[in-house]
DNA sequence: TGCCAGGCCGGGT
DNA sequence: ACCCGGCATGGC
C-alpha cells in the first residue's frame, strides 16, 4: 500500500509538476484563506483576500479590531460572508486568547493538541484544521477534501462510506510524515480534481473521473 | 440556466 | 448514527 500511494504521488508530480501551495504571502493570510475557501472556488477567495489587503487589514492587529460587519463586507466575494466573518473572528480570538497573539506560540504547540484546539473553534472542521496545521504551520498533518475522497473511492482504494479520518489515516499510515510531501500531495490531488473532475456528478459512481496515465499505475474507474 | 466550488453547523429523525 | 437544509458569490 505504501508503495502504491508513493507511486501515485510520483506519477502525479511528474505529470503536473510542483503546485507551490499554499498561495499566500504570510501564515495569517494562509489561515484566512483556509476559512474563506470552505466550499468555495479559490477565484472568489482571491477577491476577498485582495479586499482585505487593499484595506490594509491583512494583519493580526487590524483584524482583531475590525468590526464584524466591516469584515463581512470585505470578504463578501467569497460567499457565506456572514458566517465566514464570524468563523474568522473565532479563529482570531483563539490566537489572541490562547496563543498570546503570537503565531510563533501557536505553532510551537504540539501538533495533536493544537489540532484538537482548532477543532474546538466554531467553524473550524477537520479539513480547515489540517490545512492550517500543514500550510500555515508546516506540520505533517495530511489534508483530506472532497476531491481526495472521490478520487480514492472511484479508484476503489477506499469505500464511498469512508469518513474523513479513515482517509487521513490511509495516507498518514502509508507515507513518511513529511510536511513537504503532504503539502504537494494534497495540492496535486486538488489539481487533478480541478482538471479532471469538472462537470462530473459526484453522486454517479460510473462517471469518468481520472484518465491520467493508466500505464503508470493510476487505473480507470470501473 | 442550473449546477458547482479545496466545508461546517444545527436540527430532525 | 445518519440525513438534510442553510449559508452566498461568481464562473461556466
Amino acid at each position: 500500500m505504501s508503495v502504491h500511494l508513493k507511486h501515485v504521488f510520483d506519477t502525479l508530480l511528474a505529470a503536473l509538476g510542483p503546485q507551490h501551495w499554499w498561495p499566500g504571502e504570510s501564515r495569517l493570510e494562509i489561515m484566512v484563506g483556509t476559512v474563506l475557501v470552505q466550499n468555495t472556488s479559490w477565484r472568489n477567495v482571491e477577491r476577498a483576500i485582495g479586499n482585505l489587503r487593499e484595506s490594509g487589514v491583512l494583519n493580526l492587529v487590524a483584524l482583531l479590531d475590525l468590526p464584524i460587519q466591516e469584515l463581512a463586507d470585505l470578504i463578501r466575494p467569497a460567499g457565506y460572508f456572514q458566517v465566514k466573518a464570524k468563523r474568522l473572528q473565532n479563529l482570531f480570538a483563539f490566537i489572541r486568547d490562547d496563543c498570546g497573539r503570537s503565531l510563533e506560540t501557536m505553532f510551537g504547540k504540539n501538533m495533536e493538541s493544537l489540532r484538537e484546539q482548532l477543532l474546538g473553534i466554531h467553524g473550524i472542521g477537520p479539513e480547515t484544521a489540517d490545512a492550517i496545521l500543514l500550510y500555515a504551520g508546516g506540520m505533517p498533518s495530511f489534508v483530506v477534501d472532497s476531491y481526495t475522497h472521490r478520487i480514492l473511492a472511484r479508484h476503489g482504494w477506499i469505500g464511498y462510506e469512508a469518513d474523513y479520518h479513515e482517509i487521513k489515516d490511509y495516507f498518514e499510515l502509508a507515507l513518511p510524515q513529511d510536511p513537504q510531501l503532504f503539502n504537494e500531495y494534497h495540492a496535486l490531488l486538488v489539481c487533478v480534481g480541478k482538471d479532471f473532475c469538472k462537470r462530473t456528478n459526484p453522486k454517479c459512481p460510473s462517471c469518468p473521473l481520472i484518465r491520467l496515465l493508466p500505464s503508470h499505475g493510476i487505473i480507470e474507474p470501473a
